[in-house]
RNA sequence: GGGCGCGUAGCUCAGCGGGAGAGCACUCGGUUUACACCCGAGCGGUCGCAGGUUCGAACCCUGCCGCGCCCACCA
């Protein structure tokens, strides 16, 4: 029922409290149509932290973000409108549109979520609904009132940046620098004596030009400031004025002046009180300077204009291509207009000051904490914040102006004047204004809701690192401003998704991986726990369909696994053998259990995601399934020792179900529910340290790993012998008793498929296993002559590592200065490292001069 | 222009002062008491380059080269 894909928003939980039902609330994506990879990274981390904590015994929920079910409204409704066969938004006009957007809303039971609904998945939404539209709209008014109170929030004319293309202002954080080739043109203005040379980027921006600044100190326009030169084209005289701003260095030394479409230009003709003409309409296209241009687009007048002046020979120089940082719009990708106009302003700088403040003080903690740099950078140098959007959707902006210049900001309970000649202001307010309400406003605020109190702050944030200067810092602006304290405990940032070879996944390149696709044929365990897997603090991480397939091999290994455990019995409800019974290698698994248990929660507590996950799959892979089914398959065998290993297998394969649930949610709730009989993992207890079962004892560690080493050791000899796996062989093994593994003998013969030693024994073949108990000989009944040119090879390769490690150590032991300054644990090391190297090569050698030559 | 980060096996990445690792790919061999989405055994690296610190450097410092991202009002 919930094997559905969320979409973005953060979790919160509050250890102190006590359980109430898990909430996991998830809109599909389908409807939604905004998924992709980034989202998927997002839910899969807030869904393994909020299972985690719910399996500890937290309170633990989480709610969709909103940005998505805003853009979700729009494209619904867009669509309703394209299948009635109406007129598109552009062709009905902003104000009918967002009309329409109301009306839908209405008619759907009041908001997006409302909808979904009725796709019937069966979840509940109704606090969603409420949060997400009348409560957000409360919320959304109840603080541009009190900033506007606060005087934090102030309407003035400004040069914005504007996109040609959404026909709006944006904020600067929308604007992307790009390397651009364009062309630098010097001109000269004026005549003779009474002329300078000015280069420019805009050419066509001289329509409007009302100065030519030069610097004050420059001394060869000394004698031209305060005089006034004729422009070409227009024929206006322009006054030549003096400004600190300009660089003498640089060019001519004199710049033109365009106050009402250039920041800089801005300045200057603020501080010499110069007119400011603007030239272009909302569209890019010259308007107004009553010129023969007027009417052409931006870029196509750029060409005229610099013709015309060619024309009349006052082009002095051109560079082209000239390579310089062009603003383009981060929506439209159209290059942004700076443009004089009216808009709504945040005054960022106290909110600023208490967003940084609250990660200096520690109140918030960024992770990874390299990150914090980045967030200081920005909340110490922010501009002040463009709030007004001349676009289709979003909380409008709540003020009236009346017949008589009147402003009036209206709060969430007020009746907005009414009468004749009162309006609205057209505007609707940035989508992260509201955004960054979201850790209070789904609380219930402006109400003191007992879940404000109860929720407020929340304890993570799960996002990109993309997105901390958009959402993060205002989401900690609006929480210090206006819940007095900052909204989150934790932020932890993810890095982005790319594609296999670390590319930036990009439709015009292709290489967009659609998650979804990538469910339906691996299936969603797989594509969490390789985004789990990948998910290391702060760094990108390439996703190729070849890791989500090694992610889909390792659930079906869990399957494998429990289907083993099933059918031997195993079940996690019977009492642990006494710690007098276990085996070498029940000590030996429980203790891993206990030690991964541990490394697992730290890691976890810390948000290293990548770590955790790969710590589980090797203990499951490498030494749950390579190494302990095998071993406790002769235990299985032996009446003394079965049930404890079906206790034993059944206890540590129902904790790692409990620690994999997080991250594989569906494999392990099917896998978990069968081993135990419970009723859902969900709900289970995540492991603890009281309930792992067994300390780590080093010992029966080390006995497994010899016998490890001789196991392996026997497969690569018969590897190299061309011995096939299946063929049993007779084998005589000494030196067990004395190594500490004359239990694991049954073991070692099964899993080499060595037969005992019958009274016609004849070794053809022996060899010496070094194991940390002591050497263990293995002889072998091949029926046939080894292949003696084989084993020198592997003999040889032995030898040569073993010298080189011996070689290495000798130089370090050689080194009087290593031996006196390096601490006694490390020489001892090297010592021991040292005598095991010589050990190795007498036996080697031993070994190769009783070959029989070639 | 400023800042941050990264260059380790064919690919994607971990390791961040004392024995070069993982997954995938590749080679060879496999119908063992779960698993071929598997098992076993292998091959594969002057850890970007050059200096420095240290008894010891993939790891710390400096410089350089290459790459990525973010920020930036120089015509």
């Amino acid at each position: 029922m919930y094997r559905r894909w969320v979409d973005a928003g953060y979790f919160r939980a509050d250890p102190s409290s006590g359980k109430d039902p898990f909430c996991i609330v998830i809109p599909p994506p389908n409807v939604t149509g905004s998924l992709h990879l980034g989202h998927a990274m997002d839910h899969t981390l807030i869904d393994v932290l909020t299972r985690r904590a719910r399996m500890q015994g937290h309170d633990a929920l989480w709610l969709p973000g909103m940005d998505h079910a805003g853009i979700a409204t729009q494209s619904v409704v867009e669509r309703r409108m394209a299948a009635a066969g109406e007129p598109d938004r552009h062709a009905i006009g902003r104000a009918a549109f967002v009309e329409k957007v109301w009306e839908w809303k209405a008619e759907s039971g009041g908001s997006i979520l409302g909808q979904m609904e009725r796709l019937g998945d069966g979840v509940d939404w109704s606090r969603e609904r409420f949060t997400l539209d009348e409560g957000l709209s409360r919320a959304v008014a109840t603080v541009f009132k009190k900033m506007f109170d606060d005087g934090l929030i102030y309407r003035a004319e400004r040069l914005v940046n504007w996109s040609p293309a959404l026909r709006s202002a944006i904020s600067d954080i929308e604007v992307d620098h790009i390397e651009t080739e364009g062309e630098l043109v010097s001109m000269r203005y004026g005549d003779g004596d009474a002329s300078v040379v000015v280069a420019t980027t805009r050419i066509e921006t001289m329509l409007g030009d009302t100065a030519v600044a030069v610097h004050p100190g420059d001394a060869r326009y000394a004698a031209l400031v305060g005089t006034e030169i004729e422009m070409p084209i227009t024929g206006r005289m322009i006054p030549v004025v003096a400004d600190d701003y300009v660089d003498p260095e640089f060019g001519s030394g004199a710049v033109k002046i365009t106050p009402a479409h250039d920041p800089n230009d801005f300045e200057v003709g603020r501080r010499h009180d110069l007119p400011m003409p603007t030239i272009m309409d909302e569209t890019g296209t010259i308007t107004g300077t009553g010129t023969r241009f007027d009417g052409m687009d931006r870029f196509e007048a750029r060409t005229a204009i610099r013709e015309e002046l060619r024309a009349q020979g006052r082009i002095v120089a051109e560079k082209r291509p000239y390579l310089h940082s062009v603003g383009h719009c981060s929506r439209t990708g159209v290059p942004v207009e700076p443009r004089l106009s009216l808009q709504w302003f945040v005054h960022v700088e106290p909110l600023a000051r208490s967003a940084g403040e609250a990660v200096r003080s520690g109140e918030t903690v960024l992770h990874p904490k390299e990150q914090a740099k980045r967030y200081f950078d920005w909340v110490d140098n922010m501009h002040d914040w463009t709030i007004s959007r001349q676009l289709w959707w979003g909380h409008r902006i709540p003020v009236w102006y009346g017949p008589d210049g009147e402003v009036v900001c209206v709060g969430p309970d007020e009746e907005p004047p009414s009468g004749e000649g009162w309006r609205q202001d057209p505007d609707v307010l940035d989508t992260w204004f509201s955004s960054g309400l979201w850790p209070f406003s789904t609380l219930g605020w402006p109400d003191e809701t007992p879940d404000l109190e109860r929720y407020y702050p929340n304890s993570v944030l799960v996002t990109g690192y993309d997105i901390l200067f958009f959402w993060v810092v205002r989401m900690m602006m609006f929480g210090t401003y206006v819940m007095g304290k900052a909204p989150f405990r934790d932020v932890y940032l993810h890095g982005l998704i790319r594609d296999e070879h670390g590319k930036k996944m990009s439709k015009s390149k292709g290489n967009v991986i659609d998650p979804l696709a990538l469910i339906e044929d691996y299936g969603a365990d797989a594509l969490r726990f390789t985004i789990a897997r990948g998910s290391n603090p702060g760094t990108d991480m390439s996703l190729s369909e070849e890791w989500v397939a090694g992610s889909r091999n390792f659930t079906t290994k869990l399957w494998n696994i429990t289907r083993f455990a099933l059918a031997k019995g195993a079940d996690p409800a019977l009492p642990l053998p006494a710690a007098e019974l276990r085996t070498d290698a029940d000590r030996w698994i429980l203790g891993r259990l206990a030690e991964v248990r541990a490394q697992t929660d730290e890691l976890l507590d810390g948000y290293q995601f990548a770590k955790a996950t790969e710590g589980l799959y090797h203990f499951a892979w490498d030494e749950l399934a390579d190494w302990y089914v095998e071993l406790c398959k002769t235990q299985l065998d032996d009446p003394a020792t079965e049930p404890g290993t079906r206790a034993v297998l059944g206890h540590v394969l129902d904790a790692l179900l409990r620690m994999l649930h997080p991250i594989a949610p569906f494999v392990t709730e099917a896998l978990w529910t069968a081993l135990t009989g419970g009723e859902t993992v969900v709900t289970a207890a995540w492991p603890t340290a009281g309930g792992t079962g067994a300390p780590v004892d080093a010992a029966a560690a080390a006995r497994v790993a010899d016998a490890q080493k001789v196991i392996t050791e026997v497969r690569r000899f018969r590897t190299e012998q061309g011995l096939p796996d299946r063929k049993a062989v007779a084998a005589r093994l000494t030196g067990l008793d004395a190594a500490g593994l004359a239990a694991h003998e049954r073991s070692l013969r099964f899993l080499n498929r060595l037969d005992p030693a019958g009274d016609d024994f004849a070794a053809t073949a022996s060899f010496e296993v070094a194991t940390a108990g002591g050497p263990v000989t293995v002889e072998l009944d091949t029926s046939g002559a080894i292949d003696v040119a084989a084993e020198r090879a592997r003999l040889g390769k032995d030898l040569a590592a073993a010298e080189k490690e011996r070689d290495q150590a000798d130089r370090k032991l050689g080194n009087p200065k290593f031996t006196e300054k390096a601490p006694a644990e490390v020489v001892d090391g090297i010592r021991a490292r040292h005598a095991t190297a010589v050990a190795d090569i007498d036996r080697i050698t031993a070994r190769l001069a009783a070959l029989p030559e070639a």
